[in-house]
DNA sequence: GACCGATTATGATTTAAATCATTTTTTTGG
DNA sequence: CCAAAAAAATGATTTAAATCATAATCGGTC
């Protein structure tokens, strides 16, 4: 995977020229992370803007209480932490890489310098950022309504969609995930995600295997995320 | 409160000159709703750029259970529903007016004749999504990790930020919000909320002062927030 | 291949908040 | 001004999930 390929997977630069796109990837930093490194930390300033090349990268935050919170996970190709470019205030969170990964980095006058030079790639921005915002919400929507257990199945549904590779009897979650990150994106503890899972695991939706998360079912987690669940009974109508 | 003064409180268009700004201006419709109308609703196709003119809309998903979960509340200059407008799809929330309101609607076709030719104003436009970006992963953390007392602690201070009007003896929250408003922006049910909403009144936090909630005392409900209520034992320190 | 730390697993107990049930107060409309 | 509806208040009970505690398993490494 070489940082033209990285750019060219990238929505932001998907529309230059082959010619702007060697300009430009020549003037990003390449840097190496190990497993747990942070790229950013809440508070610091930022002075880059950086796209994944390599790896899996979560953006959290940390709570005063010791919980961490996972907004998002990208992967090679996304680009993150650019809204702190724009509003040139600290970052409000953290990224953090889930293992070893490698960073391309613009620094901001650079990053400007394009922008300048091809202003119709704020479209694509836009379009991205609103692609995160409706995540967002959707997320807030879950959290704010959602019992656990649906939670962890809209979670699993939502990353099998970004990551999942597709194979004979269902897709394979293509992270290094924990328990303890699955509890960080639902907002739950430890204890409660690594049930949830057991019991998906008994009711034959997920298998693990070998460190990641098979579905094996799909159809099954959408029903528990409606509330449809085979062990419960039917939930009423809807409200006008 | 005229159109031209509306477009002017806008980020968006507060770069432009007058002449710009009166030619944009004239393209706009003005539609007026009772309170309780939808402006649009979860499913529909955008058609629209909308812009409060007068009045409060709040931005919304319904949830299968009945549930309602309120995203973000738009006051007078806030431009809305704009994100549909570029990746064409269905909205994912509904918009509803609080209270009688008049919005300004730009059709998508003059909207993006406009973007066309003031280009610069996606500056603009990517800050405020980041802005909400930024607000909703606090909202994120906030029903991850917080407990319900501490959620509509934030949910005040919050409000009281966008919303607040200084008075002597604290801030006035100019809102017509119920405690149903207040749960389904908390993700708790309207009992916990008017029992959170009790208690911070009988610690003098808070004031009803005509079906508005006044903040007598916004760093105990700061305090709240960080939770080191007055009532309950200090917490733990933070982790590294 | 034994050892160590991290991760996963499972049980018992507690607790915050939901749910259910009623009552009081406020607002609105005829 | 009164009736009716909506909103707020309050109590009793249940429940989902947190917390606390301990054990089993896995993955790497010296």
């Amino acid at each position: 995977m070489d940082r033209l390929q990285t750019l060219k997977k990238s929505l932001f630069f998907s529309s230059l020229s082959e010619s702007s796109l060697r300009e430009i990837g020549r003037l990003f930093a390449e840097e190496k992370y190990r497993r747990d490194d942070y790229i950013f930390f809440e508070g610091d300033t930022p002075e880059w803007l950086h796209i994944v090349m390599e790896g899996r990268i979560k953006l959290l935050k940390h709570s005063d209480t010791g919980k961490d919170i996972i907004l998002q996970i990208f992967t090679p190709g996304d680009m993150f932490g650019e809204v702190s470019l724009f509003d040139r205030r600290p970052y409000a969170s953290s990224a953090q890489a889930m293992e070893p990964s490698t960073i391309l980095k613009l620094p901001r006058k650079d990053f400007f310098l394009f922008f300048g030079r091809h202003p119709f790639v704020a479209t694509e921005m836009i379009t991205e950022l609103g692609r995160q915002l409706r995540e967002a919400h959707a997320t807030i929507k879950s959290l704010a309504v959602d019992r656990v257990e649906q939670r962890i199945a809209h979670i699993l549904l939502k990353l099998a969609d970004k990551v999942g590779i597709s194979e004979r009897g269902g897709v394979m979650i293509n992270l290094p995930l924990t328990r303890q990150d699955l509890a960080d994106m639902a907002g739950t503890t430890v204890e409660t995600a690594i049930r949830v899972m057991s019991r998906f695991t008994k009711s034959k939706f997920i298998k693990p295997s070998n460190g990641k998360i098979f579905l094996l079912h799909p159809q099954a987690l959408q029903r528990v995320l409606e509330g449809k669940d085979d062990s419960e009974p039917a939930a009423a109508g809807r409200k006008g």
